[in-house]
DNA sequence: AATCCCCGAAATTTTGAAATTTCATTGCAA
DNA sequence: TTGCAATGAAATTTCAAAATTTCGGGGATT
């Protein structure tokens, strides 16, 4: 029995990111260690800071659970991404050089290589892995010169939950042909140094996750 | 042996709070549960949570450490929460109703009690669970409207790092005069609603915690 | 003297089982 | 029939010990 924890956690944030497991299942630290031929303790320390992360729920003396799929959460998920996103980018404008730009345009690259992949063979699960680190990669890329780790590692988890509630069986992958141009838009608004063009580009990258706004209009605002 | 381990988790987020162990001492589990009375794996799984919240570091093999004092993380917490600060409340300006008005006076009339308190006495350790509480309560009464709670969460564990880094032995409580008037100002203008004074206030409310900027006219912001 | 290697002590990680709590089912009474 | 209590099975939590890894101190070789 070596150290594999680290494996193991991993792999789990991906499943959990990936959709091997339903949203909203229960899920016994005892099956899955079966799986991974592990003791169970062994998996229940990897829940629990699975669940520190917001990947699952977890209550005491009742164990662990799949967050559960939600309109709401994932609307707030989503405005909580734009705020961190539409603030990285800001700073990077402000700090950011030639270095910057050019790991933008890489990751940029690889992500538009393994998109026009699959439009042209229409095989996403095969690929769903690498989309995945593209993507992350390339929104990272976009706050690189933030200088601002701790906002990066925030980003990093909340895209992880936004993953997981978008990737389920029940929504469509997203991985809709619109989704190459938005990500070419916010490239380009980035490397014009247009703040608030990267703000837009990125608010039409992500609004369609958000819920129709309840209307501005009404006296109730107000509730008391 | 009853179920304790709530207790014991939000002890020991206190005492990483409140300057109860020292920065950068490394923490075993074994040490830890002896002063509970429980046995090392239950503190163990408890450290796996607090070093996923950023108030642990933990290193494969090599055991827990309380997060070392350090200017630049101090820089770094304290310009994301003032990014978190900022977006809170202009959302809650731009929602919030009298209901948002009256938790955010309520807040800042038991905080302002403790700070006079504080003034009067010159006691702070005594009391200094309760400021805590109280200006963690009215910082978050600022974002009280934001419809967040994704937010609120994420402000709450920075809040705690930013808590681990400024309660230390070696920097001074801060508990200057200062905070009573900014905290004052701080009100005042989410009161008013002009979300320019806000971020200002709160800016001005953190700002001695950054550390100098580098000089913005030098030539070699674009190092390669 | 400096470096490397090996060994023992101490700490960390994993395990399997005991203790406790929850959950569902059944039986009893209103 | 409905509601409540009791019971037993299953899951969770805690524990203590075994297995593994790290850390540090000689001792031999260069």
């Amino acid at each position: 029995m070596k150290q594999q924890t680290p494996d193991i956690l991993q792999q789990m944030r991906d499943r959990l990111i990936m959709a091997h497991y339903r949203l909203g299942q229960k899920l016994r630290p005892s099956e899955v260690a079966a799986e991974f031929e592990v003791s169970a303790n062994t998996i229940r320390e990897i829940m629990l800071r699975l669940s520190a992360e917001g990947l699952l729920d977890y209550e005491d003396q009742r164990g662990f659970r799949v967050v559960g799929a939600s309109d709401r959460l994932l609307h707030e998920i989503t405005e909580f991404r734009i705020v961190l996103e539409q603030c990285g980018v800001e700073r990077s404008i402000a700090r950011g050089g030639i270095e910057w730009e050019a790991q933008m345009a890489a990751a940029h690259h690889k992500l538009s290589h393994i998109e026009a992949r699959i439009r042209r063979t229409g095989d996403v699960v095969g690929v769903l892995k690498h989309w995945n680190d593209a993507e992350l990669d390339f929104h990272l890329s976009l706050m690189g010169a933030a200088d601002l780790p701790i906002l990066q590692q925030s980003f990093r988890t909340v895209y992880a939950r936004f993953r997981q509630q978008i990737v389920s069986p029940e929504r469509s992958y997203a991985h809709r042909e619109g989704n190459i141009i938005e990500h070419q838009r916010i490239l380009e608004a980035a490397l014009d140094r247009d703040v608030a063009a990267s703000h837009d580009a990125i608010y039409r990258h992500l609004r369609r996750n958000l819920m129709p706004e309840p209307d501005a209009r009404s006296e109730d605002t107000m509730t008391a």
